[in-house]
DNA sequence: ACTGCGCATTTGTATTGACAATTAAGGCGG
DNA sequence: CCGCCTTAATTGTCAATACAAATGCGCAGT
């Protein structure tokens, strides 16, 4: 044990409670001795106990609150793998130099179809921006993308990047709204007919279909967009990394 | 301004100099005055202005280094949206009660075409374990699996549930591997001929291929799986959650 | 000119002491 | 018997100080 003497005190200490938390000493829902008790057993000083304590409470182990004392709310460290993205650019990760082409937009009501499409209520009404992705000068789409945003976004097409910038971007940007949430669903589809000339690929033929909704801090979505990729043409990928919580260790 | 004097000073000074770096007082790359410094401009301990810093450090907005002094590496407090999983099995979210059936099982050696389906060096010895999925008690397969572990894992099949969790947990769990990172891809594929039969669909249909690479902690990728999932039977979801680095605030 | 070592600077760790804020629990009165 | 209020237990905050550890920089020697 020749890297232990070294280690600080109130890691030690740390790391000695983290063990009888997952030992069982100290059980799901237990309440650790309260702190003088606990400078006195381990025979240092409050600060020092409480650096500790403050470690495993940034590790999810417990809980700490005046007159309760420190709660066990968790036996292990959880170990997740994550995705994390910054900009909403890096979830589709498309090739550097690609642009979108606005071909049209208009007013919709959602009839029946749209609504079971984009999961909304009938007769919601949205401001539809359909658009083609090309890939530097290639003359062949990339995708097909319908974008639906609230009315009171239309605006969101006269943004000065507005066919470079991922339209959600926009809106958080021109209207101060907050991306709470972002769901992503993947799913195999047939190249509708309306689209396959635009395309260039056979209608029917195979595709990937991708639909993203975004959740304001309202709780209400705030856009949906789907996204047409005909075969061979893209391939969705992305890494989950191991993460530990309250991230830490040195180097 | 009623909330603001009952705020604790350490707050008050983290706010203060988080936003300093944000209006670029301290701009990116800049050093902070040294901490002495830094507690008389602020008029309080030492201690107190440590935790100022603690937080900012805990936030990633400065780095901290004996003899460097704290310098600033980001001006704002990056918000992600991040996806988390704690089980393979969220990955891949099937229903409930969904199980596999193991067709064969083989060692390989890759020839070229499965080495650049499974971007490993072409000679790479594996042993290939092909499975189909199963939704309840239904007979029409969701999806045929070929999972290609490193030679040394086979005796994962050996695993007493080995049919309903995940492989790479088996190894884990067995072998005492760690998944470092997971790579997902996604695409439109044909479904291949020798797979028609047995998965009740026609040759050359429509299908989702989802590629799954895991490596493990000394780098190496231990598993790779490809999954073929027929038109309709399947949909990849996952959503991402906005989160802001350093949690805390209380409540 | 280059290399290695010492030193001074800066952050890291630890102790002691005191008071404030929060809140669960018990007591008191309606 | 219920509800409000007091009270005390526990964590939160802050200060002053001392010493340890890490490391960049300059100086000296080759």
């Amino acid at each position: 044990m020749p890297s232990e003497k070294t280690l600080p005190r109130h890691t030690q200490i740390a790391d000695r409670l983290r063990a009888d938390i997952q030992s069982g000493v100290y059980g799901l829902g237990a309440r650790l001795p309260i702190e003088a008790e606990l400078a006195t057993l381990f025979d240092t000083s409050r600060p020092t106990l409480r650096q500790a304590l403050a470690t495993l409470s940034a590790e999810g182990l417990i809980v700490r609150r005046p007159r309760t004392g420190s709660v066990v709310v968790a036996t292990h460290v959880p170990v997740v793998l994550s995705h994390a993205v910054t900009s909403v650019n890096e979830l589709l990760d498309y090739p550097r130099d690609t642009h979108r082409k606005v071909t049209a937009t208009r007013y919709v009501k959602a009839d029946d179809a749209l609504a079971q499409q984009l999961h909304c209520a009938a007769g919601k009404e949205w401001f539809q921006i359909t658009t083609l992705r090309y890939a530097g000068k290639s003359t062949v789409p990339l995708c097909w993308t319908d974008t639906y945003v609230l009315p009171q976004y239309a605006g969101v097409t006269k943004h000065r990047r507005h066919t470079l910038m991922p339209v959600c971007e926009q809106i958080v940007e021109m209207f101060d709204e907050v991306i709470e949430q972002a769901d992503i669903e993947i799913f195999v589809m047939r190249i509708p007919k309306r689209m396959a000339a635009a395309l260039k690929a056979p209608a029917d033929s195979p595709a990937m279909g991708v639909m993203r909704t975004y959740t304001g801090s309202d709780g209400e979505v705030f856009q949906t967009t789907v996204s047409v990729h005909p075969e061979e043409r893209y391939r969705y990928r992305f890494e989950l990394k191991r993460e530990a919580r309250a991230a830490g260790r040195k180097r």
